[in-house]
DNA sequence: GTATTGTTTCCAGTGGCTGGAAGGTAATCA
DNA sequence: TGATTACCTTCCAGCCACTGGAAACAATAC
């Protein structure tokens, strides 16, 4: 397959797929006589595996691990589970202080009339 | 003020006080003799303005453009309330999102058994 | 007079792509 | 066969919001 093919199938945009390729995390399986990047099957399990992985917001070097954790078939699940509970903390970690923001912001929006007059508590607040 | 004391008492990195006048955020209110910057009681007021209102995650551009509502003595409150329903509205596509995220994450994870045998029903949930 | 601290500019790097230019290759159509 | 189009290559630059570091100049403390 070439570049074009894979990322169509692996639902990647061809600028990433060669991105992979050039850090080293997907890399394809050769090259043609002119010079284009080939690749099997296996590699379009790798991209779609990573496709998965960053959209549950693994960085692209946890991926790295992660993709050699899939390879390797004398490696126990503790290592990757220990992997998606941290992911699971840093999530939450992230919604509780989002939630904070949304309350704050919510609390100095709902204090303001927004119409024409000039009084604005958002304003207020955010420079406290 | 100099640049270290006006970034202590607006409790930002000196870095980040020079990369705001860099883009023309906060501009200082002169020069020294030396070209040291000089910053007086206005421009703190903005940097505080800008630091709080960044950490409730509005882009640079928003804080320009937010610092303009806050210096436009004749402005109406109705531009400010607007940008931060936005805000707020975005907080809540990303906090939703987040939740999905955990939800499918922790779903495969307790699924997991997480310890020397080889089967991974994370590592199988990430490559489909 | 010297040691330390503070400031300046400039350059480069972060993460994870993405856009675009300039040029070579392959496939399709007349 | 030639022309057009579609696809591929590399390389460079830009995004956001800083951050780190180097080399040099300025101010302050002892």
């Amino acid at each position: 397959m070439n570049i074009g093919t894979i990322a169509k199938k692996a639902d990647l945009p061809i600028k990433t797929v060669r991105y992979y390729a050039d850090i080293g995390l997907v890399s394809p399986s050769g090259r043609s006589d002119a010079g284009y990047r080939i690749y099997g099957e296996m590699e379009l399990n790798k991209l779609r595996f990573v496709r998965s992985a960053r959209s549950f917001g693994f960085t692209v070097e946890e991926c790295r691990e992660l993709l050699g954790l899939y390879e390797d078939r004398d490696r126990s699940s503790r290592d990757v589970k220990r992997m998606a509970l941290q992911r699971i903390s840093e999530i939450e970690d992230k919604m509780a202080e989002l939630q904070t923001l949304h309350d704050e912001l919510s609390r100095l929006a709902s204090s303001c009339h927004g119409d024409d007059r000039a009084d604005c508590p958002i304003l207020t607040g955010l420079s406290r």
